[in-house]
This record gives C-alpha cells, structure tokens and sequence, in this order.
DNA sequence: TAAGATACGGAACAGTTTGTTCAGTTTTAT
DNA sequence: ATAAAACTGAACAAACTGTTCCGTATCTTA
C-alpha cells in the first residue's frame, strides 16, 4: 500500500482514538477529525465514506489485535493449543487488552465504550462458542445458545466493570473472578 | 397537567418509538421526529432541550414501567415482599417487558438497543444490589461488586438475547435459565 | 362566561455539518 | 523521467439545529 495512504490512515485513527476518549462519539464531527488529524476534507472521504465507516474500521483493527493469538513477549499461547484450558485464554485476552493500553481503553472507558463493545461482543461470542464450549460435558439445563450468550455477556460485562474501576485488578486476578462464577456451568 | 401538554408530549413519544424501530438513533433528525409527530418545531423544543434529553426521558419513563413492582393482572407483585425469591422477580420484571409489548420491544430491538440498555442496566444493578444479594452467605470467592456487576450483565444479556431470538422463551423458562447459571453463586 | 395565562403553530434566521466537485500540487513507483 | 496515484484547498448545495417573534387556539379560574 502507497506510503501515503498509510501515514493519512494512521493520522485519521489516531485523531478519532484521542477525540473518542475525550467526547462522545455522536458529538464528533469530521470535521474536528481531519483538523486534527491534519489532513484534507477530501482525503477523509477518500478513505473512509462516512464517520461510521470508519468506526467500522478502526474496530475492526483494534479487536483482530485483542483477539490475536500471538503476543509479543513472555504471555506467547495459541488458542488452539489451550482448548481446554479456559482460563489461560482469558487471560491472554485481558492481556491484549491491557498491552496497547492507551488506545484500547481511553477509548472504551470513552462515552462511546458501549459502541465498541458491542463489535467486542461479537468477537468474544464467537471464541466462546469455539473455544470455551467444545465437548464440554455440560449437564444440559439450558440450551446451548443461552449458555454461550451467557458467557460471552458475562465476559464483557466484566471488562466493563474492570476498565471502569481503573484496571485495578491483574488479568490474573480477574481470570480467576471469572473462572469461579463461570466454572461452574461447563 | 396541562390536556395540550400531555398530548404533544404522548404524540412525541409516539413517533419517536415509532422511528426508533425502523432506524438508529444517530440517523433520527429533530425533523423527522415533528413531522410524524404532526408537531410544530417551537413545541418540541418546549418540551426538550434536545434530541438526548428526549431519549432521557423517555427511557425514564419506559423502564420506571417495567421496574415498578405492581403488574395489573394475576402477576402482581411486590419486591419488598419478594426479597430472598430472585426467580419471582426475575419473572416479575420478563412479564413487565413482554407487557407493554409494542413500545419497549420494537425499540430494544432496534440499532439503537444498546442505548436503551444502558438504562436499563443502571435499573438492574440497582435491583440486584438491593434485593439479590442481601443476607445471601457466599463463599467469598469474588468480591460482592464484581457479583453485582456480573449478574446484571447476564441479566441484560439475557433480555438482548431472548429479543433477539424473537421471545421464543416463556418468562418462566427465561427464569429458570437465569437461575440456573446464577443461583449456585448466591 | 369572560379574562388572563399557557400552549401551540409557522415562518424566518444564522450557524454548523455534511458530502461532492474541480483544478492544481506533491509524492510514489517503475 | 514520467505517468499514476494521493493529497490539498476552495467552493458548493443541501440538510439540520436551535432560536426568535408573533399570531392563534386552548385551558383554567374567578
């Protein structure tokens, strides 16, 4: 891809990563953006059709990051190698997460957190149902559908109330809340 | 109150839920809201200051429905008296949704949900600190917050998916589902 | 039922924001 | 070096917002 493309791409998400964490996201004009971002109005529609286009994008970006089985240093796993092993996985996460700290969680601690979690949930619904409850001898009192929600709500509810308390636990300490209310069900 | 004011007002409502099932929120112009309201432009900023402020109190009167303790028919109920029975409340608060159909439906169902949901997520954490978890002896595995907090994401997720899922499930089934992952935490 | 208060309607307003077009400049790749 | 591709800036119509002013309709209560 042309240099220039990027360089403008990366300054259009970095301008709306710093107005998502000060303001809400309906009260953010393109304008602002692409003062910020110094760029020009028509390279802003050049790259993206609309603000909600690139929301789209910029989600799109930061959630294959958190939900990237690869991480840079010693937390290294594959979700494929952890089936089983529940826990591990959510740790990663909540690492992921915490590793490219600033963007990530300015802007879901922003007015507009609800927005993104809701593409979060997405991703996290589908782990769940691929990695967290495969041949799980479950005891069968709910569906299985209701289950794998259930989960995946709890999941991000917990992210909410983690980032929303200043990230005062560890991500181990938060697997472990997770796993005992969790655990139980699978 | 003034007959004129509680019209313009109920007709404002009207055509808001109305728009609100078809389209997202962020899509909604003042505009759009008068003109199904049949509604002079002067009026509506009588009774709001703003297109939030709208959302505001609509949702105030939406979810003080469906929390308030009394139901007309056979299903009345009072929490004060309910306390140490989660699952009559939790169906108590299915058949305040599934009441008023037409209105809190359409409009959770919409894009726009997770608006709505916000609010109602207050309302539940509310609930559940309240009356859900006094005098329960827990293990103590995890601190009583996170418990708050974790039970009303399943809460909420649960109505996002029972909505979603087109209201296949009685309240009662709901309510035994709910139970049946939450109660061995209680 | 008459009078004063209150709510409504319509038109017009300045100020923003949006998304597009066009012509001209800079950067990149080959 | 040259052609393609990306960027800039200005200007544009269209839409929306929130406010003001004034005349009309409706309610209240005395």
């Amino acid at each position: 891809m042309d240099r220039r493309q990027q360089k403008t791409r990366a300054a259009i998400f970095e301008a709306f990563g710093e107005l998502l964490s000060q303001k809400s996201y309906s009260k953010i004009t393109v304008q602002e953006i692409i003062e910020r971002a110094n760029v020009g109005r028509t390279t802003f529609y050049a790259h993206f059709e609309t603000k909600d286009d690139l929301l789209r994008e910029m989600c799109d970006e930061m959630f294959r990051h958190v939900f990237s089985p690869s991480l840079d240093a010693e937390h290294t796993h594959d979700f494929s190698l952890e089936v089983g092993n529940p826990k591990a996985i959510v740790t990663h996460i909540l690492y992921h997460l915490l590793d490219d700290r600033r963007r990530q969680i300015d802007i879901l601690s922003g007015e507009s957190g609800e927005l993104f979690l809701r593409f979060f949930r997405q991703h996290v619904n589908e782990l769940v149902s691929r990695y967290l409850l495969t041949g799980a001898p479950r005891g069968g009192r709910v569906p299985a559908d209701f289950l794998v929600n259930h989960i995946s709500s709890s999941f991000v509810g917990m992210v909410q109330w983690w980032i929303a308390g200043q990230l005062r636990q560890t991500p181990e300490e938060l697997a472990e809340y997770f796993m005992a209310v969790i655990a139980p069900l699978l």
